[in-house]
DNA sequence: CTTGCTTCTGTAGTAACTACAGGATACATA
DNA sequence: TATGTATCCTGTAGTTACTACAGAAGCAAG
């Protein structure tokens, strides 16, 4: 399938027709093709950019800083140190996520062990995690 | 140090004071104790669970998310049964988060690297990443 | 006792959606 | 070809999660 209407986008990307639009407005998404009638036309390229953009935001970058790493893929107009520090900035955000993710995943895979012995864990969630 | 106030609150856990009083208002923090003046007294308990809300909210939580994640920490009225199946929903989507996270790590890392040859990257984030 | 900092309540503004309303368009089928 | 239903359009208003003030009161040092 070459080209698609904002439905079937909204349908491949589990992104709400609403958000899909307003990500145009906030100029996130580019001003898409239009038909005849007026009607938004996508092609696969939107698909795994809205992809991207959703994933994102599911993993708490605000839509400024999803803005930044796109910016990244856009354009040519970056020096190589822009292009380097950007990277370099993301990525210690990324790594720092992944190790509270972690933390958290371990708390929680020990609980549920617990729980399948019957016990209702002490949850030790607060006392274990994030104290600093 | 025993007790503080909401200022010093917020300097421990870079959390805005008008968040606070907002968590406050939304029963995600317990109201706390006052003084003689009126004014807010907290622990070192509610430093800890602030600071795991704050972490949260950073990696893409809802704040109903998360107070479903407290809930398995504050109360004891939650069967077995429960307590493993919120566990196990809360360890799938952070194991997801994780996994998306580590692809965009490798990918920024392999950009950097790239850069640090003095190429400017053929940035290939969309292209490899987040398709499905 | 005054000067400066902190806290209080309350309201209003912002970011990122989300949900209609009211109307046009597309498309399958009788 | 008529018609019904699904999809799309623009525009506006509501929601979530903050964030920023205004104006008053408390507290701590000199």
């Amino acid at each position: 399938m070459k080209t698609q209407a904002i439905g079937e986008l909204s349908r491949k990307t589990g992104v709400h027709i609403e958000t899909i639009r307003y990500y145009e407005r906030e100029g996130i998404l580019p001003t898409p093709m239009r038909s005849a009638a007026g009607r938004r036309i996508y092609s696969d390229k939107d698909v795994r950019r809205l992809n991207f953009i959703h994933k994102c935001r599911g993993l708490g970058f605000s839509l400024k800083e999803i803005n930044s790493l796109l910016s990244l893929v856009d354009s040519g107009e970056f020096t190589c140190k822009e292009v380097h520090e950007l990277t370099i900035h993301h990525a210690g955000q990324i790594t720092e996520k992944i190790f509270n993710l972690k933390k958290m995943e371990g708390v929680l895979q020990e609980m549920a062990a617990q729980c399948n012995q019957g016990n209702v864990p002490k949850c030790p969630i607060i006392d274990s995690l994030f104290d600093a």
